[in-house]
DNA sequence: CATGAATGAGTGTTCATTCAT
DNA sequence: TATGAATGAACACTCATTCAT
């Protein structure tokens, strides 16, 4: 049982250091024995933790994915409708250096699941998570009479994402242009066109 | 005599086959060789007409956006203000094939911008001209009266900006749920929140 | 447990193998491919023991000059003034099929030296070693009385490294024509004309 | 047959670029296109010119010593014995910049001729030519009563060959250490251990 | 004669992966 | 379980050479 959890503890502390490698010297640059020198231990050992370096790229997404759940299953407990989907938001974008690093990340994978199939299905998966989050959220505001009557859910759901996405691309990518402020900015100007009265 | 050939011609022949590449495979995998075969030629003549492979994935990028731009100015002709703007817009959001690959291309670059500093600047570069356009036709919307009084103009631009990164990641991820008439949606929904009234 | 190899042992196998290949075709076709096929493993192990290729040349200069100075230690030892100076002279001087090789290394690293500054500064470095352990011993022999009085023993030692430079291309350039004999005679005369009186 | 003449001039102009890239950048880096672009000729020019790289740099060993030949005509016309030993070797020597450059290509040279075995045997033919003018004047000196009775004709020439290999080395890899002044003085400690007594 | 585009082999180097220890 | 030495293929790039023009 205590090798169990060593054995997560391990696998865990790899893709720390994958995180890291990819956030100091690019994903291009993220090897094996970039990722095993910065995890310190060698670069047999991750074959024993990983099947190959897509799983540990691949495990590393999704062990970001659910760092971010955790975080907002804890933002929105006692939550519900127009104030669950915020924090659930603000937990999703890049506002402090935490979750620039996960947005580097996430962006790093985009143009790698590109061309790898698996990568790409995980890509799907995970997405669907999001999505089903904000929509249950956005479902719950409308029942609560928090949103405009003839709100589209499926619509306003995709305007959400598709902030998030695109926010996290330029918080990346221009990171003085970004703030937190301008964001957040942003955020509560979509949330006003759904209509939006804050219960 | 020296065999004539069109130098110009070629070198964009090469980068159409590196969009190619890039597109069908992934930019991981668009190598020197694949880029090669794929315009049916050799590894070596790629020297010929750039320096590096950097220079050959920079002014893929940089063709990409000269076309765009192209594009723009073409649809711009004899438009100002919010019409200018739309027509803008729309041809920078993935709402064919054509546009499909350009925004594929452009967010594999995203990844390797990260990694490497030449390309995260020529990135900055391109960016600015893009904000730039859409900035100059914000401004003769206001001008013109078509929008709301108090509209900031950059916060409009950045929203305008990110719309299409998040829209572009999205349809390249995600390609059947992001569909022409849902981009087309979100973008007025957007310009109507700009307190848009059509000339 | 990790296999146990014996480090040096290995870096030292792949440097006299590169010896051979130097000798054999060569410094131009001393490849990183051929080193490895003379020492019986792949080209890639050799990043293992060596930063680059340029570490693996100097490191096989380096290599062969401490082989050449351990020679000298052991000759001169209990020697003194003229007849240790004899005796390195002899050791430093293309007398075997052993210091023949060592030569041709020697005058294959000059025309390397010419066109990269790492290598002439290696180069430098080197010479200075031999240039003192002469002017020692001619420093010694004047003093004990085994010279002309009026011997320059910059000039002196200046003589005694253009011998064996000279000797060495020739040795190496036209074997037949550079007997030990013939070396032994030059050096001789040489010795001579400094007013040596042997203790 | 002002056709010829044309031909000729532009294979010494071509040899001339040849010696500069490899006084410059050194033999490893004088590659066809860097000696075309000195020539300002195209890369495949030099193949109606010359059978391939190797002629190249043959030609351009062999032009180096012709012209050094002619220099040592020219000075030695009028003169006999140890007068025109002495101005022969004044000439071999590198004691100005254009000597210097001779030597460097010569140097550079050796490298390349162990392993290659044309390019050995052409060092050979012109090594033979310096030799024959060497022990030529040498024998006249004797004949003339400029030397002692006992001298060793062949041992003295191949002195004056080592001693001018010695310098060109030293002089080249260590230009600061080797004045013009000092290549003298070792010259004529030579010539007078020769037991010359100038006619 | 002359060009320079094109080729393809060869370079140094990096890398994921394997495996004896 | 863990190591790190070893492999061999793939990488970007360079080069001598060829050849249609």
């Amino acid at each position: 049982m205590p090798k169990i959890v060593d054995w997560d503890a391990r696998r865990d502390e790899i893709l720390s250091a994958t995180w890291r490698v990819i956030a100091r010297d690019g994903i291009a640059r993220a090897t094996i024995r970039a990722i095993a020198r910065e995890a310190h231990c060698s670069p047999g050992i991750l074959a024993h933790y990983f099947d190959d370096k897509a799983d540990i790229l691949g495990s590393a997404l999704v062990m970001s994915h659910r760092r971010v759940a955790a975080r907002m299953d804890a933002a929105t407990a006692g939550r519900e409708g127009l104030a669950a989907l915020r924090v659930v938001m603000l937990e999703a974008l890049p506002l402090d250096e935490r979750r620039d690093l996960e947005a580097q990340i996430e962006i790093s994978f985009w143009g790698r699941a590109l061309g790898t199939a698996e990568l790409r299905d995980l890509q799907h998966t995970e997405f669907e998570h999001l999505w089903a989050r904000l929509r249950r959220h956005l479902a719950e505001a409308r029942d609560r009479g928090e949103l405009a009557g003839a709100v589209d859910l499926d619509l306003a759901t995709h305007q959400l994402v598709v902030l998030i996405d695109g926010l996290s691309a330029e918080r990346v990518l221009y990171p003085d242009r970004v703030t937190p402020g301008r964001q957040v900015d942003m955020l509560d100007k979509l949330l006003a066109s759904f209509g939006a009265r804050p219960g």
